[in-house]
DNA sequence: GCTGTGTAGTGTAACGTTTCACTCGGCAGA
DNA sequence: TCTGCCGAGTGAAACGTTACACTACACAGC
C-alpha cells in the first residue's frame, strides 16, 4: 500500500504538503497540487485508516446493533444503512444480538474496542446495557425510542389508526389482537394507536402478546380464534401475521374467507405470500438513510439536542382482509 | 481510555513490560505480572485497536461481502458469521453490494482501507473485481466456488439428485425448470445435479433462467406453465419458488392441486407460506460458522492449499408437491 | 575465576498520519 | 527602505502499540 511518504518522494515535496493537498487544505500551489493528486492516483493511494484513527481518534466506521436479522425488517434496514453509510465513506460494523442482552453488551464492548465513531442501534429493550454508560460516542436509535437519544421511526400511532379506520370501513366489529411485546415501545405504539382509534374498546374480542420474531403457539392462536368471535386479527408485524395465517391454515381456518388478518411493516414477503397481506407500509429504506444522516451530523458535532424523526406510514390494501359490508 | 503508559506509570515498570505481560509473553516475574494485571483491570484498560493495527498490520476485524440481504439466505448466513466471529473476538464489517459489481468493488476498497484481516465473500459473479487483485489478505468464499479460493458450500449436486429422485417417486414425468442464473456456479450445480439424475432428459418440458432475487415475470411463468405440460416446477431457490407460487395464483393455477413446486435452501419462510414449501435444506448456520473457522486458520497462517468444505443437504417434504402415483 | 546460559526487565525505533510552529521569499503600504 | 503580512512549503512531534536489541544480574559447570 502506498503511503504519503511514497507520494512525497515521487513528487519531491514533504509529507506534510502531500497531506495538506489530499485533505484539501489551501496551502499548496496549483502545480504541486496537481502533481500530488496525479501521483496519488497512479500509486493507488488509500489513507491508512488505522494511522488516521490513531492520530485523530476517529475511525470512519460505525456500529449497527440489531436484535435479529432473521426478522426481514432488519436486513432491509441494514441494507439501507450500509449503502448510505458506504456512499459517505463510512464502514458499517454489524452486531446481531440474536435477542440476547448479553449479546448486545458484548457487541458494544467489541465496537468500543474498535473505536467506532458512533452506533446505530435498535435496542432489545428499555434498559441499555451497562456497557453503554461508558460509551461516549453518538448513538442514533432506530424504531425504538428511548429518552435522551436521537431516534428515527415511523408514525406507528398513525399506522394503528389507519388500520382501525380500515377495519371499520370493511365492517369488522369484533377484533383479535396479536400484539408484539408491549415492553417494546414500538409494539405498544402500534397497538395503542389501533385501540385508541376504535370508537368502542369492547370491539376487542381478545388479545395475545407474542414475540416480534413470529414464533407463536399455533394451539393458542387456534383456540382463541375458534372460541371467540373475532372476524379480523390485527398483528403486530408481518412476521406474526404470516405465521398466524399458517397456524390458522393448520386449524382449517382460511384467510380471508373465514377470518381476516392484517400485518405491519410491509416487508417484501407481504406481497409474496398467499393471500397477499394487507398491511401498513413503513419506509424502511428512508429510515435507514435518515439514521445515517443523523449519525453524520452527530459525528461532526453539529447536533446538540436529541431529535426525533417520524416518517408517515400508509395502508397497503391487498387480499388478506375480507369486506363484510357493502361498499 | 487508559493506555499502556498509564499502567506502566502506576506500577512503576516500563511500557514494554506491561505490553509483555498483557500479551502473555514469558519475560516477567510473578509479582510484577500480577500488579500489571491488577492495574489494567482497575483502569479498565482496553487495547487501542488502531495503534495495534498500525504496528502489527492486523485489525481483528473481517469483512463480510454479500450480494443481497433481501434474499433471506444471506441474513441467516450473516447472523451465523457475526456470532461465530464475535465469540472469537472478531468484528464483522458488512458490505451489501445490492447485486451491483461496482458496489462489490467499492466495498472491497473500503474494507482494504480499514485493513480488515480477511474477507468472507459470496461473489456476485465469476469475475472478481479488479480491486481484489491487490487485496493480499485471506478470502473465504461462501456458496459460490471459484478457483484458488477456500470455499464453504452445500452439496448442491446432491440436492438436485434428491429432488430428481423425489420427483420421480411422486410420479412427475414432465418438469419445468425455473433455474437461477447459470453463470453462477451454485445455480448451475443445482440445476445440473437435478437434470443429470433424471433418467431421461426429455422430461424437461421447459426451462427459464431467472435471478436468485425472485423478481420474475409472472406473464412469462404463466404462459410457460399454461402452454407446456409440466406437472412440477423445480426452482433454483425458495425465493423463486415462493414468487412462482404467487404468480401461478394470479393466473388461477393452484399449488399443489394444479401444479407442484419445489424450492431450495429451506429458508425460514419455506415453512410459513401456504402451501408449505417442499425444498432442500442446507445448514446455513453451519456454513457461516465453518467459514469463520477457515478464516481464522488462514489468519493465523496455517492453511496453505485452498480447501473446499461441502455440507450434506436433505430433502424436506412439505405440502407443495402432489403425489401423482399411488405409493 | 571464567564462561555460558537463563531470567527479568529496559530503551528506542518504528508503523502512517495529522498538527503545530516554523522558514523563506515576495510584495504592498507607509 | 523598512515593516508587516501573505502564500507556499517544511520539520518534527505525537498518537499507542509492538519488536528488536540490549543490560544487569544470578547461577551452574568446569
Amino acid at each position: 500500500m502506498a503511503t504519503l511518504r511514497d507520494i512525497a518522494a515521487r513528487v519531491g515535496v514533504s509529507v506534510t504538503t502531500v497531506s495538506n493537498v489530499l485533505n484539501g487544505r489551501p496551502n499548496a500551489g496549483r502545480d504541486i497540487r496537481e502533481q500530488v493528486l496525479r501521483a496519488a492516483k497512479q500509486l493507488g493511494y488509500r489513507p491508512n485508516r488505522a494511522a488516521q484513527a490513531m492520530r485523530t481518534g476517529r475511525t470512519r466506521a460505525i456500529g449497527l446493533v440489531l436484535p435479529d436479522l432473521t426478522n426481514p425488517f432488519f436486513p432491509e434496514l441494514a441494507q439501507a444503512v450500509e449503502n448510505t453509510a458506504r456512499s459517505a465513506g463510512l464502514l458499517v460494523c454489524l452486531i446481531d444480538s440474536q435477542g440476547k442482552v448479553e449479546g448486545e453488551a458484548d457487541g458494544f464492548s467489541l465496537l468500543m474496542q474498535h473505536a467506532v465513531d458512533g452506533v446505530i442501534w435498535c435496542p432489545l429493550g428499555p434498559t441499555a446495557p451497562a456497557t453503554l454508560s461508558n460509551f461516549s460516542k453518538p448513538v442514533v436509535l432506530v424504531d425504538r425510542p428511548q429518552p435522551r437519544y436521537d431516534v428515527v421511526q415511523s408514525d406507528y400511532a398513525m399506522g394503528g389508526r389507519l388500520l382501525a379506520e380500515y377495519a371499520l370501513r370493511m365492517g369488522h366489529t369484533s377484533i383479535g389482537l396479536l400484539s408484539g411485546p408491549l415492553r417494546i415501545e414500538s409494539a405498544r405504539q402500534r397497538r395503542d394507536g389501533f385501540v385508541n382509534a376504535l370508537p368502542d374498546k369492547r370491539r376487542i374480542a381478545w388479545e395475545l402478546n407474542v414475540g416480534f420474531d413470529g414464533h407463536l403457539s399455533c394451539d393458542a392462536v387456534g383456540a382463541l380464534t375458534r372460541r371467540r368471535s373475532a372476524t379480523l386479527v390485527v398483528c403486530g408485524n408481518d412476521l406474526i401475521a404470516i405465521s398466524a395465517i399458517r397456524c390458522l391454515a393448520e386449524h382449517g381456518i382460511r384467510v380471508p374467507d373465514d377470518i381476516s388478518v392484517t400485518g405491519f411493516d410491509n416487508i417484501r414477503w407481504a406481497d409474496l405470500v398467499t393471500p397477499r397481506l394487507t398491511t401498513i407500509a413503513q419506509p424502511i429504506g428512508a429510515i435507514g438513510a435518515k439514521a445515517v444522516e443523523l449519525m453524520r451530523e452527530r459525528m461532526s458535532g453539529e447536533a446538540l439536542v436529541s431529535r426525533r424523526t417520524i416518517f408517515d406510514v400508509a395502508l397497503v390494501e391487498r387480499d388478506s382482509v375480507r369486506r363484510l359490508v357493502p361498499r
